[in-house]
DNA sequence: CAGCGTGACTTAAGCGCTTCAGAAAGTCCA
DNA sequence: TGGACTTTCTGAAGCGCTTAAGTCACGCTG
């Protein structure tokens, strides 16, 4: 059988007998024909198997696609294996939803987030980017672009707007909480940056010069409070659950061993526990471990574990807030949106 | 400032002082003109930040958007909890990126999937559906709409590709083994098919009547085995960690309790595996529980869980290679596609 | 030198829709 | 009764790009 052409709106508005503009206004702007005229199109459209208008053409006129691109830093199953990550875009979803946009996803390769082309040819109205290393390609290529972005938990680039929490101030609460218990020999468990090809011990200066603004932050933080007591800072060498327990490991095998280590996430302070487990390591009472951002396992892990708590989900829907702003024309908000931070303590810290 | 419009091609075209085709091809045919004019082009564009050519219109000369999209029955944080999902989206994702295509994520409301004007004006060039429920109005959008479509693990419907697994046999190989370990008793824990509000124990034939084609297949692969030992069915009120263990407390309440249960994923099976902790019962002395899915945490539990390994992987992978092929004009697949299924073995099964 | 293939670029016809400035036909009120 | 509105629908100009077909000059062949 032949494939017969798909009716496009003048096919509809050849059938009913009217100008293509009405039959566009019966879709668009019921207001601008009779009911009964609004019925008929909608009937014969139904009747010639019409979908309705072409997204791409509609498009094309309104230069509005309806979608916006989400840029990961990395793979989708990297992406997703990270609570804190889903329940932001989760969040971000639902207050974009019922404007009828939807999530396009531009997941990373190995570093660096979305090659810059897969941006200049995605179809979307805005861009938010979530932990991209400063300078990634794909940064550029959404300005050159003249893409309106929102980014989250990054530095803010000028005419974009920004939401992140307290990172500092977080990570500053959870070293002074150990601190106060008595710690006095720190680990900090950092997330992959990249610096060492395959993870492993880094320098207080090396660290602080992460391409993560997070990390970056977060480090400060710990480092602020913490003073001259020393310090060892070991980076993950990527995202997996397998680089965040070799991570661990290293970090418990050094000698003096820490009696506190500050993670930087929550999947690698889980991965701190079970490397302790592991090693017959008790923890609070020999170890302490804190983590960052109070995902869902934090309280499900034995013990369960203390942790700064960043309300993730407000931090999705606040981008998802400023996207649609942005779209609307309003002027990205003036001031950076951050979102608050709690310590929440639990049993995986403990006196020294 | 006032905001410059946006250079188009034509705006090249004249500054090169060629015709707007030339430029056209200066991107997309470079064997259509001298290296020399098409670096000419270039620089010019780069000179005038022209970010090449505009996506939309691009689509609608060539009625190709370049963007596939991935029709979810959940919210984002639903599915991505679900290891199963993501690790097969990673793997589709991975095909079809090196030809230029992104994911156009289509989430679903509180059941259903999404609603079908979503699907209705999506940009894609084709959908992929993953465990919609019989019948779900976003199918017939994509239909009306004469989308391709790639099911994952549902019905073929005519017209379409399909990918799943050999759930039956995978089910009754779990099945067989526990009753070759000498068990009588069974409790079956099915994902939630929204057949109770609020989940609950399920008749046989309820059970059968399942919207989601897996459910019923696992099922059957089940009760093909089990003959008539007693089996009660219980199922899950939703998606989340806490449906599980409410219905996983359900099921082990039952008087007299299943000394194994068989459960449709290993989301459910861990939640088993939890309520059982948490009542004192002992895996698997006092009860065995086997998964579905072999996804990642199914190894890191305790004990271990024994479960139906299907490989998410190739499942993904074999999803993209579909839809590619559909949109390469290829016509779809006449024999529907089945990654093998094989039991795995671990700890939480043993002796009746 | 007629004939012809080739390389390099242009012409122009769309792709399917939105939208704004009218036109035609009532409606209302002084 | 006639001007001022309203309501309802149409005409036509785009939106920014792709691409088949066509033009033109040039070098080559026999």
């Amino acid at each position: 059988m032949t494939r017969r052409r798909r009716p496009t709106l003048d096919d509809v508005a050849g059938a009913v007998g009217v100008s293509r503009a009405t039959v566009s206004n019966a879709y668009n702007r019921p207001d601008q024909l009779s009911a009964r005229l609004r019925d008929e199109v909608l009937r014969v459209a139904a009747e010639l198997g019409y979908p309705g208008p072409d997204p791409t053409a509609r498009s094309l006129a309104t230069s509005r696609t309806g979608a916006i691109a989400v840029l990961l830093d990395t793979s989708l199953s990297m992406a997703f294996s990270d609570p804190a990550l889903y329940l932001t875009l989760d969040a971000l979803a639902r207050v974009i939803d019922p404007g009828g946009h939807a999530l396009l996803l531009l997941p990373g390769g190995a570093f660096g987030g979305p090659a810059a082309d897969r941006v200049l040819t995605a179809q979307a109205d805005i861009a938010i980017v979530y932990s991209l290393p400063d300078g990634a390609p794909s940064l550029e290529a959404v300005r050159t672009r003249g893409l309106p972005l929102v980014v989250i938990d990054q530095p803010l680039l000028p005419g974009t707007a920004r939401v992140g929490c307290a990172d500092r101030a977080g990570a500053a609460a959870a070293a002074r909480h150990l601190l106060d218990l008595g710690h006095r020999r720190f680990g900090i468990f950092a997330a992959c940056s990249h610096l060492r090809p395959g993870g492993g011990a880094l320098t207080v200066a090396e660290a602080s010069a992460a391409p993560f603004h997070d990390v970056r932050e977060r480090l400060g933080g710990y480092l602020d409070e913490l003073g001259s007591c020393p310090v060892v800072v070991e980076e993950a060498a990527g995202l997996s659950a397998e680089s965040a327990m070799a991570g661990a490991f290293a970090l418990l095998g050094t000698s003096p061993r820490p009696t506190a280590v500050l993670c930087m996430s929550d999947q690698l302070a889980l991965a701190v526990l079970a490397a302790a487990r592991e090693l017959g390591i008790s923890v609070p009472g020999e170890l302490s471990v804190a983590g960052f951002d109070d995902s869902p396992p934090a309280s499900w892990s034995s013990p369960p574990l203390t942790t700064v708590r960043q309300d993730l989900a407000a931090k999705g829907r606040i981008a998802g807030e400023l996207a649609l702003g942005l779209l609307d024309g309003s002027a990205p908000a003036p001031v950076p949106v951050e979102v608050p931070v709690s310590l929440v303590v639990r049993g995986s810290t403990g006196p020294a």
